[in-house]
DNA sequence: AATGAATGAGGGTTCATTCAT
DNA sequence: AATGAATGAACCCTCATTCAT
């Protein structure tokens, strides 16, 4: 077999990084930061401790570069689904609705993980730092959306979606299994179709 | 000279266990549990590691008498503030709303608290022990309002509500100084009247 | 009533201390010396830790009294008992053996309680001290026995014979409800009126 | 560099939990299990005291693992010297006496640790059951013996029997220095040579 | 004589991190 | 790149002992 190349290398790399950080913010989200250690993070990854800090400097670093992932997750599926169609209509915003929904189904995991290390001191300042930019666009996107609904007061009702929209994901993310999601989206639809 | 009576030592008790408690919960608030050792804790009391665990048998039973403390308080306050009128009007729902609305003021820190542990899994199954019972109460109570109002749909609205309720609750503790509180009860309330 | 005299407050005094000793005893046999609290025996003679101090200096010294109090015990009823009658008769002897027999039943505890602590270094040496004495009599006596019944060699028979009674002592300590107390004595004396 | 292999590390791993053993056997027969810190076996074997916990659970484990050597070598060098010849003559049974009194000598050690924590009420269920299956088949042999050589009792003779040599351990194991231990195996020997 | 709150030293244990190989 | 033995700091907790009352 012909040896492999640089890039090669540099792939393999990635993915094991990958490997871990997925493996990582599951057992966080399941047991949280502190009950997991590194080395049950190395062993259900199938490496050695000593590798996995080739890898990451420390426990904290891991935990930070997880935090990155999922706030740059966020903002390139929000860029690319929704952002794009920069119309602000009642039918995008409404697609919007939605798409939100959908999220939270379909990564329940980085949203529990998110709770879960949401109020810790340790990491609000890095968590604050990537929530800035990233709902001052959503938030500017929603005024957006609500100013062209001629909506009154665009920026009270974009917090007080917003804050719906919080409590929704906390709630389901509290118990995936009785929360009644779809009821919720009905209700908020529902209003919304009413306001507008 | 004579011994303390049993009263004194009482007293002396009890002090001392709502002064740890207090401090605990901050730093708990703060720092989250994991990341609180006794020895803080203990520290900030001005007192020793070991009369602290004269005084709680140990870590997980601090924070669990903190935990019980909450739910009594608001158990005390939601029975006598809200409950004492049984009628279950339109009058004593705004008037139930208000009365959230003051007490996430004015309990601020115990909601901190709250939401600083509540996405930790050892504290789980202990806190939904007691979240069952209590939410129970409220929920029941709920169904009843949105009943007598006939509301179609009595429960679907009651977890709609609680809903919009966890989201404040939430987004008002991880930023009391900005959130506008009075700008989402304005909304709610708007809301009820505009469906009723 | 008339005030105590300085002679029953002195009594009263021995009598607490006596039972003091009596449950640490008990519970040091029990659980052993390091599982048994200060707190605990204080609390099961119903006192206070604090007057338990005002009784002996220290657990150490506590243990030690006990340990006292138990050779004092045996060379008591040792010296009333069987050296009272000093002609080492046959007789003497046998009734030795059943005297011996009668004191493992009877005093059960004290030497549960004698063995748990024999090999810990830190009572070794008291122990040393007062089993130098005790032991230097009874092995004195045993000679005297088996030199006034024509052992060919006393000396070695007593060793002999100190060696089977210990054995004894040990395996009915361990097992009280098992080890069959009688056939041990009934072959005893069998070996000796063969021998004699 | 080049990992060690497997290999390389189960050995370092298999020295370094035999050095431990021995030296905290070795402290547990001298200061007895409570009075020996992990710390100190850390220290007197000179790994640091996290090392101790990556090769035993906890201090409990390390003390069974030991107990479960000492029974392991005495079922192995018990079944090899002894139990081959399966004929159980009288020449047979000499030979065990003689195999006892050389393993009292060679294996002081073992048998002080093993008295030093006998009474310990937390090894005592423990040691228990490994001595239920280890004193059965020794018990069952004695009988076997005693049963060949016409004894009466056979049952009550091997208690007898057990009985001397238990006494006889522990007196050794006491005093090692001072106990003759060939004068009690002569008297040992000279009873069962009168006997049969 | 009597209490139990209070201390502090020390014990067992965990775990992020380092390092020789 | 890869291993896991090894470290050490920090943790939770216990308990003999002291002391103000």
């Amino acid at each position: 077999m012909a040896p492999r190349t640089e890039k090669e290398f540099e792939k393999i790399r990635q993915d094991k990084k990958e490997l871990i950080k997925q493996t990582a913010m599951e057992l966080f989200a399941e047991k949280g930061y502190h009950n997991t250690s590194i080395s049950l993070i190395a062993q259900k990854t199938s490496i050695s401790k000593g590798l996995l800090y080739n890898y990451f400097t420390n426990k904290e670093q891991l935990l930070l570069d997880i935090i990155e992932d999922i706030f740059r997750y966020y903002t390139v599926t929000f860029s690319e689904d929704v952002n794009k169609k920069e119309d602000y209509t009642k039918e995008a915003f409404f697609d919007y609705i939605n798409y939100i929904f959908e999220e939270l189904k379909s990564s329940t995991n980085k949203l529990k993980f998110y709770y879960a290390i949401y109020f810790q001191k340790e990491v609000e300042q890095i968590i604050k730092k990537y929530e800035k930019v990233f709902f001052e666009r959503i938030y500017s996107m929603l005024i957006k959306y609500f100013q062209n609904m001629n909506c009154e007061n665009p920026e009270e009702e974009m917090i007080y979606f917003s804050t719906i929209i919080e409590g929704t994901a906390l709630e389901y993310v509290y118990m995936p299994d009785y929360f009644p999601l779809e009821v919720i989206k009905k209700k908020i639809i529902e209003y919304y179709k009413m306001k507008f």
